[in-house]
DNA sequence: TTAAATGCAAAGTATTTGCATGCGA
DNA sequence: TCGCATGCAAATACTTTGCATTTAA
């Protein structure tokens, strides 16, 4: 995981090189991108930045995202619910999410054999990897329990069916 | 894989248990939608369709894709190019992809290892896996060379700026 | 017969762009 | 000063929905 401040210079650096400005919006929202963390949407972090700073617009909400991304500090993912997210990249390019079809729930994990293995795989096919996007959908612990107890219910009619109805 | 037959049979299968109607269009989305294969958006299936079959709506196709992720038999993709893709849920649900982010060529890939790694974390978190996602972001084989050939330029910006650039 | 499916048009929704104005270097 | 940045409104583009009509069971 970054830490936010280093995040945060590391995107005051990239504008530097660039030649492009710093501005007090671009600041905000950098900074709220690396303290939420997080799986952020464009819309969460506008609402969350208008608290203190009502004048900000959601354009420059995601034309800020889009130089994250290209200053290589944030992953952009779909989890599948509509929603663009975006994570600060990690530094050890791996970070994975177990998504539960039922309740939306997104959790993370990391391991060390799957990074070792993803790398295998990319060597072997002549692959340059940048970005890990391991995602895994099914039930999560207690999801998958009220399956069982109510067998006769479809849990991958859950996901998947109208946007936004599984937001944290 | 799944052998299209089998899946055309599924579909036919699961419209008969939910009490839901076999017509025309349906049956030649599905069967346009096992031979395509991999990867396919709802336009795509569209216009191959409509070569032999011009009365029929993209409507369709997409309400029609809606009932095959209900009948577990498609999944859906997000590549990061604006496109909804589904592939045919193949039986032992490991169908990860390479994506080159220079070219956006797209490269499956299997890995018996990473199955069976992407089971043990599941079952460490007492999660129930339906779907497994693993993409691989990167530069490919041919990319990777012209990059460092060139070194200047920047192979994060080529993905994900504007929609449907990197369409097969 | 009857409930479900279709197709068109229109709406919805996340994201991007044009343009006049504002502001950092 | 000068050019990039901002914010509003409008435009895009993928996907879904309303509704009248058609069609499978």
């Amino acid at each position: 995981m970054i830490a936010p401040d280093s995040g945060v210079q590391g995107f005051a650096d990239y504008l530097a090189r660039a030649g492009l400005k710093s501005t007090r919006q671009r600041e905000r929202i950098v900074r709220a991108f690396f303290a939420a963390g997080r799986h952020t949407s464009a819309e969460e972090l506008y609402h969350q930045i208008r608290v203190q700073e009502p004048c900000i617009g959601l354009v420059t909400v995601y034309r800020t995202l889009k130089l994250l991304r290209q200053a290589g500090l944030a992953t952009e993912r779909a989890f599948g619910d509509g929603y663009a997210r975006f994570d600060p990249t990690p530094a050890d390019l791996t970070h994975h999410h177990l998504i539960c079809t039922r309740c939306g729930m997104v959790q993370e994990f990391q391991d060390k054999d799957l990074r070792v293995l993803g790398r295998k795989v990319a060597r072997s096919l002549r692959f340059t990897i940048t970005e890990h996007k391991l995602e895994l959908y099914g039930l999560c612990r207690d999801c998958g329990r009220a399956e069982r107890d109510r067998p006769q219910s479809n849990s991958r009619t859950a996901r998947f069916g109208s946007r936004g109805e599984a937001r944290p």
